[in-house]
RNA sequence: GGAGGGAUGGCCGAGCGGUCAAUGGCAGCAGACUGUAAAUCUGCCGACUUAUGUCUACGAAGGUUCGAAUCCUUCUCCCUCCA
């Protein structure tokens, strides 16, 4: 059944991780006779990662349960440069310490992922700045420089697109891909890393890497990029209203997690769960069958496996029922966003758009005043008719009141 | 160095002396339909206890005017062309 002699490769294309290689066909050879490194190279501009890095993330947690060794590369020394593909606008430069403080955050998002240590398997995180920071620009420019014509820069996708639409491109944005293409060498020699993972948009940066690998160091590297992922009607992963969907549970807590993943489009269940779960693949191709209103089911396996991996078991468990309760019996689930108030704060009443507002379930007051005009707003899941209704302190059913937005949001209210 | 063009709400983009809290589109929120899906249709979409009210806002600071996003001056940043 098997197409690929790996079973690194053969995962990886089965789930529908592949989206170009460089020579596949090496690649698994190469994988199926011993263990392999690799890595993947990640921006360190924020203190988490989020969903859109997800797919890289799943692929270095394959390359661990294949047997080989996952690398994840944190950029400590190119975010300082910034990669111009697929932004017409410059990055912000960030400075050392938030450099640092980034990485650190990030590392708490490997955690979930991989396994850390010193074994022939496990993890080790990197970091460019180690080697980036100290080059020397005139021995840099003649052992690396000589090997990247302008002409062929000129005709990557992150340079051209740029200058097709006549925005500005810095030089030091130019250097991006020189530098990337560098790291692999380094990693190399280092680490004997032999292959770069990578999102498409990657491809150009990785065969820069790949080439410049034989040309100064002998060696045989490989390149594998996964597709962009996007849902079915287009939309890039990780956007909500409430922002990004990170991976952190001080940024995102575990119920909302959950609930991103129980919200998948119907279309894209059965390539996400390939994707984003370790389930096997003959169980996933059962759900994918599952139509209508069962397809349900196969959504809240997503949700509760994409939790269970990032947050827990405990925290996926819980996080499951509190959606069922709050959606399945329209009860309380115990997880949902509170706000503590103590009966004095209610004094003779608060009105009710007040009420919302402080639950967060709007952002200004006029925002909550229009959401109840507009019919969307319950309390204790009566449709609530008049914005200014006094809420007494009385109003809370066992010490709470439940507030909804709409179906989908619910905040609760402590009152003690 | 010289000559032009531009900076408008989360984004794109109209407006070019009053009727402008500012047309449209996108995004977002809510309602209907459903299955906590998608698509579609409808409403909302600066803030203020809502008020034919007040305040803040059209890059920044001044000025002209009864009145400025719109006119003038200076400044900042961006782009294009010439050298």
């Amino acid at each position: 059944m098997a197409r690929y002699k790996s079973e690194l490769i053969e995962t990886l294309t089965s789930r529908g991780f592949l989206h170009q290689c460089t020579d596949l066909e090496g690649l698994d050879a190469k994988a199926a006779a011993g263990p392999i490194s690799a890595y993947i190279g990640f921006d360190a501009t924020a203190d988490s990662l989020h969903v859109g890095s997800l797919v890289q993330i799943m692929m270095l947690r394959w390359i661990q349960k294949t047997g080989h060794r996952p690398m994840p590369l944190m950029g400590g020394g190119t975010t300082k440069i910034g990669d111009p593909s697929g932004r017409d606008e410059s990055r912000k430069l960030l400075d050392d310490a938030m450099i640092a403080a980034n990485i650190a955050g990030i590392r708490r998002c490997f955690d979930r992922f991989l396994t850390f240590g010193s074994g022939p398997t496990d993890a080790v995180m990197l970091n460019n700045a180690v080697w980036l920071d100290g080059l020397q620009y005139i021995p840099f420019l003649r052992d690396v420089g000589r090997h990247f014509t302008i002409n062929r820069m000129l005709t990557m996708d992150s340079v051209k697109l740029r200058l097709e639409r006549e925005q500005p491109l810095t030089f030091l944005e130019f250097n991006y891909m020189i530098l990337q293409g560098y790291d692999f060498v380094e990693l190399y020699r280092r680490h004997k890393i032999t292959l770069q993972l990578g999102g498409s948009d990657q491809w150009g940066n990785i065969v820069q890497g790949v080439e410049l690998g034989r040309r100064i160091a002998e060696a045989e590297l490989y390149g594998f990029t996964c597709p962009l992922i996007t849902t079915s009607s287009g939309a890039k992963m990780g956007k909500t209203a409430a922002g990004a969907v990170w991976l952190n549970a001080e940024r995102v807590s575990p119920y909302d997690y959950y609930q991103y993943w129980r919200n998948t489009e119907d279309a894209d269940v059965g390539r996400f769960l390939k994707l984003f779960t370790d389930l096997p693949l003959g169980e996933i191709t059962r759900m994918e069958k599952l139509a209508g209103n069962e397809i349900n089911e196969a959504k809240k396996i997503l949700g509760f496996e994409a939790t269970r991996l990032l947050h827990g078991e405990a925290a996926a468990t819980e996080a499951a029922e509190t959606a069922r309760k709050t959606f399945e019996q329209g009860g309380i689930g115990e997880n949902l966003p509170t706000i503590e108030m103590t009966a004095a704060d209610f004094g003779a009443g608060i009105p009710a758009w007040s009420l919302f507002q402080k639950a967060g379930l709007a952002d200004s007051n006029g925002e909550a005043r229009r959401l109840i005009r507009g019919g969307g707003a319950k309390l204790n899941d009566q449709k609530l008719e008049d914005e200014n209704l006094n809420v007494q302190a009385s109003a809370a059913v066992n010490g709470v009141i439940k507030l909804s937005a709409g179906k989908k949001r619910h905040a609760l209210v402590k009152v003690s």
